[in-house]
DNA sequence: CATGAATGAGGTTTCATTCAT
DNA sequence: TATGAATGAAACCTCATTCAT
């Protein structure tokens, strides 16, 4: 298997040996170490490595560059939370409606509350290390089985659109960042994995209530 | 009031001469320009001060290094929005709890989205530059707006707790940059400011039903 | 008085009028405070102007330079203490040669002590400063005045030979100076004052013994 | 024993590569000869990098800042000093006292003067690098190892307490850098050499004289 | 393959000095 | 004359990246 390009974001080579996906693992995570530890403006190469227990050398070895692995431990992570989605999501098909948010909410917050610490630190990175686009490929995978699932409501007459899923993963996402960054307590996170099902839940009713006249209207004061 | 640190994040001291007032503003107006430019790890000193029309000596005679300067960029802007929620709030005091929420939710999103690239190049440095910890003060400006407000509803007995204030500022502040930060199109934003009101109204009205029983208890599947 | 030449080490205009003198007088007592309080590298003009309650402007209105403010004030002491030294030798002249040490010892040491603190600022800057060029001719001073005091000993048939006195001067001096650099007590200055006599008086005796033979030649083992 | 502080004044790494050796060997040169060349307040380490032939960024793994590589060639050089001061007490053991104290003051000169650009130049930065607290220690050793010297000599009785060793030592020392530092032709380094012998045996020999009565007490005019 | 010494562009910050007001 | 805002050269130091060993 050739080594990849020279520059760019995507790892170097693929681990085909055990001592190579070790190393790749420890470098993985000394990388969130150090951004808890350092925060995202002190964490270099050097100090990455060194955590890691290896050589610059060899971190360059598997990375290319320093974004590259920013970048892939920020996609790793979003991807095991979108995995976390989309099982959930797969298991709570043919649900009432209010059962499978419950079901595909609690999986996302738990998932990205697992490791607080990581979420945090890869929430101060992700501006730099085109997060965004990450977060919508993330996203993209979320609301399909979002919107996959609800297609099987049984108490459901005809499914949310597409805009209205993508504002309820808004709400989703977004709520759960801002807790966590203004520095959730225990409490804190409970109560926002709960409500926040009460908040999707009461917001898809009343979509879907509304869905015979203009889409989105909301009640005119 | 001159503040005289030669470090920390506060700035360094008052104009008193008049041309002293153009130049802290060309330098804050710059700092946006580079932002939105070069982004933030572009962003130096140097370039702001050049953009600005002075020299980097005359920056750092306003702001004791260049945290302070992002910190006191951002700071603004989040005062801004902060302001903006305060009056709206303010104005929409006794009228129905439905109109209310409306008016605070659009008087939120227009000033974030009066100036998208500002919005957006600040949530890109937020993190870091003390971003949470300013959001935090900005959003408890707006949380107790809110809850003023609500306090004044002739249609609600007795007013949301403190919780579930917060829980609806954080979707609405989440999700807010959660669109934002995916590259909004104006068809988007428009959704946005219209469904989050709908999700804001939905998300009250739930609570308010079930404030009888166990505080935000969400619906059992 | 005319202006005096726009760069060099000299004051740039002499005080006539009585504000001026104030101005200078407390420039110069702010630099020592600075001094003190921040340390050599740590001085700079705009500090010192402010300790002094005026603006940069005005300090360089006295001074055309760094140099020449740091200059004038190691200048100062330096004559101050040499006129301590020249005023005791005067005093002492004709009396025997053990009491003339020790008069011109004790006003130099208790000169250099009065105030400790200045002195060992001094001492930190006088090396950027043309220190040794200052003390030399300082120095000078004070070597003419204990050679013309030692020629009028009454027990004493031919005076010292210049060298003598120069490294008797040495002793003075450097000893003095290592001693208050190492962060002399009080007690240590007493010690200090006292042998001092001992040592010049014994040197001078020894001096003395031997100026019949090879002039300075050390007991041989 | 690598240090690894990011700050203080204590090297940063020991080489373990041959490479290593040779390049830090190199920069404290390079670091002499541009204090020679250029003056304290000129000594950049961009021109010590350059003069001793390697970039900057090397100098910076071996020293944490600048200060730190200033203060390690002076604690070089006074640990140098100190050592051939020990080496000749070492040797003098069991002479008279006056052989003693020519053997301890010569080698003392001699290792002062052996590069007397390096002594001066190495005076200049002293103050702004701890340079008390660096005399402080290597002192000690030299007193040390002077009184443990005195305590053999067959020819006194009771040998000096220290602060009579301190006074000398004070003298030696101070009269040195005084002499040193005004600009010494080899003609008055010579007759320093010979001069300081005479002026330490006759104190020693003043204070041995008196140390019956009340120590200290110099000669009562 | 791993190592870690070396590189050097580039960023941040300071401060002596000037000059319009 | 006094002021203090402005200047900008120059210093310090970091760190992503390379490559000889």
């Amino acid at each position: 298997m050739p080594v990849r390009a020279r520059s760019g974001i995507h790892p170097r080579k693929t681990p085909v040996q055990a001592r190579s996906a070790v190393t790749v693992g420890a470098i993985s995570e000394a990388t969130i170490q150090v951004l808890l530890k350092h925060g995202g403006s002190r964490l270099t190469t050097t100090r990455v490595a060194e955590r890691a227990g290896v050589s610059v050398g060899t971190l360059y070895q598997y990375y290319p560059n320093k974004e590259s692995l920013l970048f892939a431990v920020l996609a790793d992570h979003l991807d095991h939370v979108a995995s976390a989605v989309e099982a959930a999501c797969g298991q709570a098909r043919h649900r009432p409606l209010a059962a499978m948010l419950r079901a595909a909410i609690e999986a996302f917050v738990d998932a990205k509350t697992a490791r607080l610490d990581v979420s945090i630190a890869l929430y101060r990175i992700a501006a730099e290390v085109g997060g965004p686009a990450l977060a919508k490929r993330a996203g993209q995978r979320s609301r399909k089985a979002l919107e996959a699932m609800l297609q099987t409501a049984p108490d459901v007459a005809s499914p949310p659109d597409p805009f209205a899923v993508e504002m309820m993963w808004a709400a989703m996402a977004g709520a759960t960042r801002h807790v966590l960054e203004a520095g959730a307590s225990p409490a804190m996170i409970r109560g926002l994995r709960q409500h926040l099902v009460v908040l999707c839940q009461s917001y898809m009713r009343a979509w879907l209530r509304t869905r015979g006249g203009q889409a989105g209207s909301p009640t005119r004061a």
